[in-house]
RNA sequence: GCCCCGGUAGCCCAACGGCAGAGGCGAUGCUCUCAAACAGCAUUCAGUGUGAGUUCGAAUCUCACCCGGGGCACCA
């Protein structure tokens, strides 16, 4: 029972009791059902479809601040587009695979269903009570074998097209997890994003998605969702992707294949003084003579022992060693050493490098370390590099680079560089990106398995389709401990199968998929959810997709928003959709914090959703969250007040019991003042709505809150047609973020239950309109005189007005007007 | 180092290039009360991070810098 809205037993017509009122609601929405998204009608055409999608969540024990925030913001959207007429998609499910059950089942010597499907009924529970408008029939669990059985299907249907295919490199290892982790998961420190540990990397034969395939076309959509984005998440997958533009130089060394590199400079060509290949790179072992062989097998294991973290130190003396052969310079033909080193790394490019000490700082702090030439073959006016210890990276004369000199601008230097390479053989204009292939092996139990069977007869053999899903065999407890592979191996009788090709003895992979799998198609899966027969209906994905609004956490600007996008690709080219990209537009959530801090139980700074719901209702929680910020800025607790929500909301319930007029009134006969005030706020509202300014809108239903008020205690009175009107209007603005408050009040106002079945409000085009402005008279852009003018006054007339007024006349006085900017009906700017 | 975003009252936040303040929190005073809580009423506080520029006019556009947040980073 709250405290401070506690019905006082003196004045009961001034508070209602919130959780009563959310007890009384609950089984009436349950009847009425009013949040059923109906295929029919979108097919139809008989309204236009929304589809409002928030990331579902990891069922990790009850739902927290930041999720009551999210769904807030969330149900305004969904709840707005629905009273506008539109038919609404808004599914929920959960992201049901992962780790935490895992570690739960281990710790507990039980199944990792146990605690995964104990946690979303609790989830379950707390979200209907939170009262979003989801459509719980459409409700998915990606642990559910129906629903990871098209996963799988996915998985087959991506190697068919050689978009999902095993290689074996040099894979991050997370020693804490006892699994591999995508690049994506390891933090920028060099630490697993989920655990903390220090990533290691392990030499292992892994399967990866081809999303390299896709990354040209995932970076020039950004462009067409850059105005619907938030712009930090389309900057961090543009830097993500990481495009560059270059050229691939071949340089000739003698008894080996030529030496290729990838450079964005081709036109320092003439500074190449010496060649770094990876020290961890096949290429080095390659290219090493016998003589120096041992040297770089002690480099070599110098290098493993630093960890990522050390190699992440930008600032520390470069290393190498020389590996005693030389490459012959394409356009000078010039002989230049191959050393091996750290600072060139294995992945990136060809994983060689030609080095122009003179025009790259980390070539010449490598020349100075080992005493290597450096040349300059740009002279950009700055003190010689050779000298100054300072790479030059800008523009300037070519020198020393026979058919470049002559030359000045960079642009042009590198187009005659590529042809003349291009003309010769001997390299290309090329295009790099920093994305990697994602890696979706998992040395883990709690996910999908990969439904390949290893044949040593017949190699890789996909399982056929109508034997998905690959189910999980049991495992418990125990079984399931991190011992560096994966659990599933240990379930011999699981393994063990019979080649679907031969029927010779053969094994199943035993390695699950990464969860951000499951999550890249969920939400086309929600379209049918249980249709056994296909993973989604491509007619239904035509008349939904693509998703309107898509409402998350920055935390997954890269990961999973890009998986997604890449998904959504791949499934337009296998022709199961018809668009590109799969969030129409994209909106972050900030976090709730504490005082400043990320809440944490270490802090000891935690807020409990569930403690604040108890003391001050639902509706009051999610009003507090839409109307502390922006929706993408971060909330701080301690500058919110759930108490002044609550006050709010018993004040804005009251007006419904004001209102003595009888249901149906016509208002047209109204205040026309309050009338001007309704109308303003909802045609204002609609686009502050349109363009998610959620906590503006609150701010303008308060506003008509207070002048309803004001006009039954001090002016119209209470049965006037238009207070009636707009506690109307408060009702249905208000829906959207207290729907128990709103359809209490709705219901006292006469009408049927839900306030969520009611209609936006038509706006009076003609009340929008006042019949006097004031026009503000400046001087010098300084405000000198007010006038009440009409709307529609001519310039020269409010010029004339504003010469007249006493106060400007006076203003003006000794002075020579020599210039009138009028901005009709508002303004007038007198220059003098 | 490179790339994005932001900086408005004590606090959270509004403001088509045109009156800096819509809303809320807080504080203060008053009303109600035996008193308090609740509620109601009223008052309070900035010239928009800094410096230039464009303009009749800049919180708003441009540039530079400062501060804060985020992304990338030995990526050639």
């Amino acid at each position: 029972m709250s405290e401070t809205v506690a019905p006082s037993p003196s004045s009961p017509e001034v508070h209602y009791d919130v959780h009563a009122v959310e007890e009384k609601w609950l089984p009436v929405w349950e009847e009425l059902d009013p949040f059923r998204a109906r295929d029919e009608v979108v097919r139809s055409g008989e309204r236009e479809k929304r589809y409002a999608l928030t990331m579902f969540p990891y069922p990790s024990g009850d739902l927290h601040m930041g999720h009551a925030e999210v769904f807030a913001i969330h149900d305004v959207i969904s709840r707005y587009w629905r009273l506008r007429g539109h038919e609404v998609l808004n599914p929920m499910g959960w992201d049901s695979f992962g780790l935490p059950a895992e570690n739960a089942a281990i710790r507990n010597d039980e199944h990792p269903a146990t605690y995964t499907y104990a946690n979303i009924e609790t989830q379950y529970a707390s979200m209907k009570r939170y009262g979003v408008s989801f459509d719980w029939s459409r409700r998915l669990h990606t642990s559910d074998p129906e629903y990871y059985r098209w996963t799988q299907w996915l998985f087959l249907k991506f190697r068919e097209q050689g978009l999902a295919y095993r290689k074996n490199s040099p894979v991050n290892w997370c020693p804490n997890d006892q699994t591999v982790l995508a690049n994506e998961q390891v933090l920028a420190d060099g630490t697993c994003e989920r655990c903390g540990a220090e990533v290691t990397k392990r030499e292992l034969t892994q399967w990866y998605f081809k999303t390299t395939q896709y990354a040209q076309e995932l970076l020039d959509c950004l462009d067409d969702l850059q105005p619907t984005w938030i712009d930090k998440v389309v900057n961090a997958q543009r830097n993500w992707i990481g495009r560059s533009e270059g050229a691939h130089v071949s340089f000739a060394v003698e008894g080996h294949e030529p030496l290729t590199v990838f450079t964005t400079r081709p036109d320092t060509l003439w500074g190449a003084t010496f060649m770094v290949v990876a020290a961890d790179a096949k290429l080095a072992t390659e290219l090493v003579s016998e003589e120096q062989r041992a040297a770089l097998e002690e480099y070599q294991t110098d290098v493993r022992k630093a960890s990522d973290i050390d190699r992440l130190a930008t600032d520390r003396p470069k290393t190498g060693v020389f590996l005693g052969v030389h490459a012959t310079n394409p356009v000078s033909g010039e002989q230049v050493p191959v050393w091996a080193s750290d600072y060139v790394l294995a992945d990136y490019g060809t994983g060689a490098i030609m080095a122009v000490p003179a025009h790259d700082q980390r070539d010449l702090d490598f020349a100075r370390a080992m005493d290597l030439p450096v040349r300059r073959v740009v002279d950009t006016g700055e003190e010689n590099p050779e000298e100054s210890g300072v790479a030059t990276t800008g523009n300037g004369a070519y020198v020393n680079s026979g058919p470049l000199d002559g030359l000045s601008d960079k642009v042009e230097g590198i187009r005659h560089v590529i042809a003349l390479l291009e003309a010769d053989n001997q390299g290309s204009g090329t295009v790099n990106f920093r994305l990697r292939d994602w890696l979706l092996s998992r040395q883990r139990y709690w996910g999908a398995p990969i439904p390949i069977i290893h044949c040593p007869v017949d190699g890789e053999v996909p399982v056929p389709e109508d034997q998905l899903p690959v189910e999980l065999p049991e495992l418990r407890g125990a079984d399931l401990k991190p011992k560096g592979s994966s659990p599933l191996g240990a379930a011999r009788e699981w393994v063990e199968v019979s080649c679907p090709t031969c029927g010779g003895p053969a094994e199943r992979d035993t390695d699950t998929m990464d969860t951000f799998v499951d999550s890249s198609w969920y939400f086309f899966r929600y379209l049918s959810s249980h249709d056994a027969t296909q993973a989604f209906d491509p007619e239904l994905a035509k008349a939904w997709g693509p998703i309107d609004l898509y409402i998350g956490g920055d935390e997954h600007a890269v990961l999973h928003l890009l998986y997604a996008r890449f998904f959504t690709k791949v499934l337009r080219d296998l022709g199961l959709i018809d668009w590109d990209e799969p969030f129409s537009s994209y909106l972050s959530q900030g976090k709730v914090i504490n005082n400043g801090r990320k809440m944490s139980k270490s802090l000891g700074n935690g807020v409990n959703l569930g403690e604040k719901l108890e003391e001050f209702g639902v509706d009051a929680i999610r009003l507090t969250l839409v109307f502390a910020s922006p929706p993408e800025d971060n909330i701080d607790w301690a500058d919110v007040s759930p108490a002044g929500a609550a006050r709010f909301l018993q004040r804005a319930w009251r007006l419904s019991g004001d209102v003595t007029s009888a249901a149906g009134t016509d208002p047209s006969g109204g205040d026309v003042a309050l009338r001007k005030v309704t109308h303003k706020t909802v045609n204002e509202a609609a686009q502050l709505l349109d363009s998610y300014r959620f906590n503006v809108v609150v701010a303008r239903t308060m506003e008509l809150v207070n002048a309803t008020r004001k006009a039954i205690d001090s002016g119209a009175g209470p049965a006037d047609p238009a207070v009636r009107e707009a506690a109307e209007v408060v009702a249905i603005l208000l829906s959207m973020v207290a729907p128990y408050t709103a359809e209490e009040m709705w219901e006292r106002l006469g009408h049927q239950p839900s306030v969520a079945q009611a209609s936006w409000p038509t706006v009076e085009p003609a009340l929008l309109v006042d019949e006097a402005v004031t026009a503000v008279v400046q001087i010098q852009g300084k405000v000198r005189g007010r006038l009440e003018v009409s709307p529609d006054i001519s310039e020269a007339d409010l010029e004339a007005a504003a010469l007249a007024d006493p106060a400007v006349i006076k203003a003006l006085e000794g002075r020579e007007v020599r210039k009138v900017v009028v901005r009709a009906p508002k303004l007038v700017n007198i220059v003098v």
